[in-house]
DNA sequence: GTGAACATGTAACAAGTTACATGATTGA
DNA sequence: TCAATCATGTAACTTGTTACATGTTCAC
């Protein structure tokens, strides 16, 4: 799936400029299963204007750039639907945390330690975010779905490293104490 | 994170072709949060030999091409060391599946159906192919760790998607009924 | 005898990111 | 006054993938 698609999925919500796309996609519902950049989003959306995908609107601002405010058509509803109807590709995971962690016996021990709370940290923050967004999504039954596995995924991942916490941090006291 | 510090970890387990690398990549213990390909692989040993961060050892083979089995130094070990001790860049997670059942409503009930299965298959699949490796991981501190947060991730995942089936296809049913 | 697995490698290509360029407003 | 937010856009660059090239053995 290319960032075309993506403009188009978020466009089918609601018209949009390219600076919101990035924001719904960053801090939206789904910023924990999508991607992308302002400098991919922009030459999309021309791209796609050019091709009748979509329709602009200028917003005139003080000061500030005009607005470009982008909506969704006919053709580009329909070439969206098109885009989705196929086998999706296999969900992608990377995650370089893991790779320190499998690899955490070549580490500093300090290091492994503010990785790890770290990381907690930050998929705390991530469920938070979600779970704010729940009510919002309620009345989408999309959104709703996401959100729920958003959650579930997530709350998985805070608990698995909540209780495999002593662990680690045992290992690690008893290594810094056989030194 | 790059390819060549994801060989190095795979190699500071031991030596191993680029052949081999690959498959424990993509059939390993770390299936779920890793990837790389050939085209990537080969060009990182290449450059990785010529760096002194590995070394080959020609295998012969009757037909086969010589198998050149990599292994790392304690200048590839110092390297990967070094290449870990950064924050790790943020967990990438990205799923089409998702967006699919997000737009789902512009999409035919046939196919919203097809997907969940398939995708639900395959995570069954994944979970239960590392549930087979948790016996290899258990003496492995960093292996069992990983192994475990997998386990607990996939899990939720399945079970999520067992439970949330009924209403996607009853939302199904009803709107097929409806027309 | 046919396809999968074994085995390495290259080159063209795709896709998106980072950094740059610009500049006003608003709140701490 | 300094950073953050709003706002758009381009171009160079990174990174890795796909497809191609080659050839054997083994199991069905």
């Amino acid at each position: 799936m290319n960032v075309k698609t993506l403009c188009l999925g978020i466009l089918s919500f609601g018209e949009a400029s390219g600076y919101e796309i990035k924001k719904k996609v960053e801090e939206g519902l789904f910023s924990h299963f999508i991607d992308a950049s302002y400098g991919s989003i922009y030459p999309a959306l021309t791209v796609m204007l050019n091709e009748g995908l979509v329709t602009v609107r200028a917003e005139e601002q003080s000061g500030r750039p005009d607005k470009k405010v982008y909506a969704i058509t006919d053709k580009g509803l329909a070439h969206l639907a098109q885009a989705l109807s196929v086998t999706p590709a296999r969900d992608k995971y990377k995650s370089e945390f893991l790779f320190q962690m499998l690899l955490r016996e070549l580490l500093p021990r300090h290091h492994v330690a503010a990785v790890y709370d770290l990381h907690l940290a930050q998929l705390r923050a991530e469920l938070e975010h979600i779970e704010s967004c729940r009510c919002s999504a309620e009345n989408h039954p999309g959104a709703r779905f996401v959100n729920g596995y958003g959650r579930a995924v997530l709350g998985a991942s805070v608990r698995y490293l909540e209780e495999a916490r002593d662990e680690i941090l045992e290992s690690l006291a008893t290594a810094a104490a056989a030194e």
